[in-house]
DNA sequence: CACGAGACCTGTTCGC
DNA sequence: TGCGAACAGGTCTCGT
């Protein structure tokens, strides 16, 4: 479910602290239990909970989709798939129905991992990259110039979209981001990448880094029953709007199926090349 | 190489 | 009201 900005937001989250909860980096784990093995990917549940247990965590920061949370000897990486969320808490009623995951700390605080559908996963590893090696550029790089990005839809013969959201090509975008920056870029979802020209491809990659700017600025979206305070779902202009308006040009937004994901379009804004 | 289908899972919403 | 189908913010693997 949570794509970059949402991803992003509880690190913040963790890192600083929110809604009462404290900052996380400083604290020593004092126990974990896997309630859910096929969650911990490695290593194998019994490893994991003994080997993460007395390790501090040092900092907490975002890869793609991945949380990263450095530890004393170890970095556990977390991705949220689908359903996923992490949630600070204390005192009594740590594990609940969807809890997949529990890290204890002193005085009762716990960090519990909640997942509905049993997608997410966590890696407990010294090389964080046997994991993160393979993802592509952050949207936000610097060394990402439009020219770079340019090169690179260049050297595919895919649609855009699904080369949108092919982790190893960019890192971090997900359904809902990328229907937001190819309508906002007036580009079609099913367009040849290679067929983009170089203006397309800049006015794409902006948008790419404006609606993850926006998404981040409002916390994330929170849609479905997952609730975590963003609020970005209520500025959505294509996702999930089919028979609403395009907020450009007032033609009924329409949903289509590209590569088995459902994908949101203003046919108007966004014709077909 | 690119694409489609299926798998992994559970919960909600939609249509009859 | 009830029930099955469709759908959901992701990614991996397999077959063509």
């Amino acid at each position: 479910m949570p794509e970059l900005p949402e991803v992003e937001t509880i690190v913040n989250n963790l890192r600083l602290g929110a809604a009462g909860a404290p900052a996380l980096p400083g604290k020593v784990i004092t126990g974990a239990q896997v309630l859910w093995q096929r969650t911990v990917a490695e290593p194998d549940a019994p490893v994991f909970e003994q080997q993460i247990t007395g390790q501090a965590v040092r900092d907490i920061h975002r890869r793609g989709k991945y949380l990263v949370f450095e530890l004393s000897h170890d970095v556990l990486l977390v991705h949220l798939r689908m359903s996923g969320d992490l949630l600070v808490g204390s005192g009594e009623h740590a594990v609940t129905a969807h809890t997949r995951l529990l890290l204890r700390f002193k005085n009762g605080l716990h960090l519990a991992f909640q997942d509905a559908r049993k997608f997410g996963r966590v890696w407990l590893t010294c090389d964080p990259l046997s994991v993160l090696g393979r993802l592509g550029p952050e949207p936000f790089d610097e060394q990402l110039t439009a020219e770079l990005f340019y090169t690179r839809l260049q050297g595919s013969r895919r649609q855009v979209k699904p080369l949108l959201l092919d982790q190893s090509f960019l890192a971090g975008l997900g359904n809902i981001y990328t229907d937001e920056a190819l309508h906002l870029a007036k580009i079609h979802p099913q367009a040849n990448a290679h067929s983009l020209e170089l203006r397309q491809a800049e006015r794409l990659l902006e948008s790419i880094r404006c609606v993850l700017r926006e998404g981040i600025r409002r916390q994330g979206a929170s849609i479905d029953w997952v609730y975590r305070g963003g609020d970005f779902q209520n500025y959505f202009r294509v996702y999930r709007r089919s028979g609403s308006p395009c907020p450009a040009c007032g033609t009924s937004v329409v949903r289509i199926v590209v590569s088995q994901r459902g994908t949101h379009i203003c046919p108007r804004c966004q014709a077909v090349n």
